[in-house]
DNA sequence: CGCGTCAGAATTGTCGACAATCGACGATGA
DNA sequence: TCATCGTCGATTGTCGACAATTCTGACGCG
């Protein structure tokens, strides 16, 4: 039926479920900026499917934090704060310390052979200078942590998260440009992931959470300016 | 427009809201049990409103956790598994643990006023023998760590168990009566949270919580029968 | 010149009908 | 008797139109 469905290579599901992966990268990859509205009609038209389906993916994006909407005004992406930042973060270190405490617990063998894998995955992005791709596997090795938890309450969590993070990195690179994860930091959270001292462990994470709100916070004033109005989740 | 805003006291919002909190409040109550369909016609019709709101607040619900559906089959109410609330219970853990050390970091003194103020009203409701009082008082009481530690998202991340929590305990007091919280646990909780030992705070939790889910564990095999389907989020 | 008021437009909220899909039941043939 | 296939009922998915609300900007009044 619908001509979106030939256009793109989006197997089968629900509308619901396509538009809202569609609008989410889009989001994510900042071509929709923080800030901007979302009109249903519009967007109803652009994706050519009825105002139904895309009232519902809205209500998913919401959920997770990606969009702000005000009852019979508006619909916007979401702006993130200073201090939305700083929550993410310091609820991501308390998130991966418990994580990673699940995974000692379970002493999955396969975990530490995963996670050596994707950190060479990591590591070959950032040395190739792509920053767009170094984000993504970047996420993928702190999500092993998660996935290998085998908490799905957790995962839940950190995938309301991650999308949180995505946004706050697409609105970075929008305003900054290239300047994903480095080396250095990275080196030492595998470091004391692959060596035998939980409270090393937990120091390190906390370490590296710190790190990545120093050195980013220095650029988070001048993305204060694009949250205009809500901004809130 | 709609009779039902008439016959209930809500005062005014949008119907997805109003549906959302009446559809909620009858899982929580336990007068919509987990496994029991909900077939999205009868509702509307029931609520009297049209598919579109009944839907979207659906959704909502899903998202909390209190519902699950399968695309062009069904919706049930969810019912939760042995595992289900052994990881609600185990990052409840780190979540709380991680509230209390914010609302340390803040100082503020108004804190500790409330927090007895809550205790009383929850050994209130719990000498006086009143099972859904004591635990509301009782999620109150442990809410007001989350509120004062300011942290939105946490305060987020709470909501989402929380309602999984009442969940359980709808279907535990479903199946066993009357069973709410107990003094002599509490007693020693808010005991360390009034000392100065954050270490000994982090270790009263992990306790509490390891005696929250000890004392019921042996009567969870019995809400197991009730996960026909689904009992998944 | 400032300020309250009031149309008009823009946007989301709601509705009722139709289409697509799934699961179960029974017919049919080997 | 049993396996297979088709049909039917139930449920969710989707659509297009209409209603309610909010915001904006122009207009008149003091």
């Amino acid at each position: 039926m619908s001509i979106a469905s030939f256009l793109d290579a989006v197997p089968k599901s629900t509308l619901r479920a396509q538009i809202a992966e569609r609008l989410r990268a889009a989001i994510l990859a900042g071509d929709i900026p923080p800030g901007a509205p979302l009109v249903e009609t519009a967007l109803s038209e652009s994706f050519d499917v009825s105002r139904g389906p895309l009232r519902e993916a809205l209500r998913q994006l919401i959920e997770e934090g990606l969009v702000v909407t005000v009852p019979y005004t508006g619909t916007h992406v979401a702006a993130l704060s200073v201090e939305d930042v700083r929550e993410i973060f310091s609820l991501r270190t308390a998130l991966e310390i418990f994580a990673i405490e699940q995974v000692w617990e379970r002493r999955d063998d396969r975990f530490r052979a995963e996670l050596v894998r994707r950190n060479d995955a990591l590591v070959a992005t950032i040395d190739a200078g792509d920053d767009r791709a170094s984000i993504e596997t970047e996420l993928a090795f702190h999500g092993l942590v998660y996935e290998a938890s085998g908490h799905r309450l957790l995962q839940r969590a950190w995938a309301s998260l991650r999308g949180r993070l995505q946004l706050y990195w697409a609105a970075h690179h929008r305003a900054h440009g290239r300047r994903g994860p480095r080396r250095d930091s990275h080196d030492s959270y595998i470091a004391a992931l692959l060596g035998d001292d939980l409270a090393a462990v937990r120091a390190e994470i906390a370490d590296h959470m710190r790190r990545g709100v120093e050195t980013t916070e220095r650029f988070l004033n001048t993305l204060e300016p694009l949250a205009k109005r809500g901004g809130r989740s």
